[in-house]
DNA sequence: GGCATTTAGTTTCATTTGCAACAATATATT
DNA sequence: AATATATTGTTGCAAATGAAACTAAATGCC
């Protein structure tokens, strides 16, 4: 009987898998706001995060997108000078920024979510629901155990 | 009957819960080979690389990895400062260039793998081997959905 | 009320990254 | 063989990122 060698093989590897898949994923996803928005995906996930909800502050919108407070306050700062997003001091606390979408802002979003959308369907396009499902489930799981394991 | 708003929520996106997913995976781990060792992610793959096949070109570990050559090249040259990977001009090739683990860097290969299994095995403890496989096997075919739209 | 601590957001600095241009070598075309 | 084209790897430059230090404002404590 030979012995088979337990190798460790890097493509087989689940973070490594995950990674790539979602650089990859990432990276398809981004000419979406990147090519015809000159927008970073911090600028992205902000413009996404104020379609939803308006007038939160840097720190929510850090807290709702997992982004850094520094990332969050660079690409508020580019949002603003593009005028997207508008900035007001919150009254009643003189720390703190509220933050909307401004007219164009809107027209941005409005343009974005069908498009990111249909790119999803596209991408999901040979998955039934059930499968769906499964994944989301599975991803759920994983950042469930990163939250047990402290990460 | 009440219409229901059809929003679109960044945090059930699955570009973004991938993304998600996979950066705070990745972070995980990292802390593995980071701060014992003090090695980046490319560093780390092509370690765990030249020791599942030695004597690579920086080209071809570039494709397994699926890393930039300029990633690469720059991760090479600090692995070779570190003498933990040996260049060898390819005699066949005057433009390539061979690569292998020192003995350094074969006992850093030893000391990490067992550790980064240990963790894989700790991540995906609560999966049975059937959701293991179904995750796997959904990965796969999201990478195949992502080579035939052209990413 | 006055002083220490905490919190929101910004700035600074050092590191990482990717694209483009480049040098050196190999291959293809004539 | 000479010239054009393609390929391997490196370097330069500009943008993105995160940790730590910082500013300004709010809260806690005496």
């Amino acid at each position: 009987m030979t012995d088979k060698k337990n190798e460790f093989i890097l493509q087989h590897f689940l973070p490594y898998r995950l990674v790539n898949t979602a650089e990859r994923t990432s990276h398809a996803l981004s000419t979406l706001y990147a090519d015809k928005f000159d927008m970073t995906i911090p600028e992205w996930r902000i413009v996404a995060t104020l379609g939803s909800q308006d007038n939160l502050t840097a720190k929510v919108i850090g807290q709702k997108t997992q982004m850094d407070k520094v990332t969050v306050s660079r690409a508020i700062t580019k949002l603003s000078e593009k005028a997207l997003v508008g900035k007001h001091k919150d009254p009643q606390d003189g720390r703190s920024v509220k933050l909307n979408l401004s007219k164009a802002g809107w027209k941005v979003y409005k343009t974005l979510i069908p498009a990111v959308l249909a790119w999803e369907q596209q991408f999901t396009a040979e998955f039934t629901s059930e499968e769906m499902q499964q994944l989301h489930t599975l991803l759920t799981r994983l950042q469930q155990r990163l939250d047990t394991l402290g990460h």
